[in-house]
DNA sequence: GATGTAAATTATAATGATTCTAAACTAGAG
DNA sequence: CTCTAGTTTAGAATCATTATAATTTACATC
């Protein structure tokens, strides 16, 4: 278990103050053995029922917009009418579970090395994400 | 060109009626050489701008979903306000140009095989989506 | 420690895509 | 032609997200 100062000095060295709504929600997202899979109700929820203090909607959004930005979180590409967030930004991919609608991580060796040989001149390549649907076997 | 009487059959022979609104979209969507990416309000636009009668937008919701239903368009997934679709139902992968905001198709070749290594139990696969996020070289 | 100010939080309103509703219309079977 | 289930429609409702503007807070400077 980390405790509040490693996340005042990460929040610090990306220019954001460390305030109490901030700290909360990195404890939250950031100390955690495993990877960590969320849309903004679900996190506000969880929000919810550990703490007695609130923190308002708008704070879950603008923290994890500016978690995103920091790079210490990844949005992941669903057609949904949700958002998707992984505390994982490393590169890899996902299952989406359509009957759970759930994230499952796919590790890149599950994955296999996937090379774009099509180049569009004056384009650069961001990401290459793969979304595997996945449903019951029945 | 394709004249309505294909696509009274294309609609009937999948049991949904041929309504004027239908056969327009229809005409619109799969009258064409090229893969068609959109929008609901993309595809809204071209309609009233087309045609003086207008159609109103609840029918092109109900077509889209319809024709979706039926497998003539896929929803392309993308982490967006809108929902993306396809005309193009084969198996196939994609470029989105983060600037331009559009869906760019990418050949089977272009991608290569993708071999998913993990079996999830109790689950089947259903679809593997590649999507590759570009934007301008500078 | 007190003070000033830019950053952050907050409740609430606004927005925009999508879905719902219920009334009016229409295709097509009989 | 008539009847009915299927469609269309305008507009309302919903839901996620973003914007707004007032209040509060972090923290640099005194």
């Amino acid at each position: 278990m980390n405790n509040n100062s490693v996340f005042i000095n990460k929040l610090r060295s990306s220019g954001l103050r460390p305030t109490k709504q901030r700290i909360k929600i990195c404890k939250l997202l950031f100390d955690r053995k495993n990877t960590f899979h969320f849309t903004i109700n679900h996190l506000n929820n969880i929000l919810k029922n550990k703490y007695v203090e609130k923190i308002s909607l708008a704070t879950v959004y603008n923290t994890v917009h500016a978690f995103k930005k920091m790079g210490y979180l990844k949005e992941i590409s669903i057609n949904s009418d949700k958002s998707y967030y992984d505390t994982n930004v490393t590169n890899h991919h996902h299952f989406f579970d359509e009957n759970k609608r759930e994230l499952i991580d796919l590790d890149d060796k599950d994955v296999g090395k996937i090379n774009i040989k099509k180049v569009l001149p004056g384009k650069k390549i961001n990401s290459i994400e793969v979304l595997v649907k996945i449903a019951n076997n029945n």
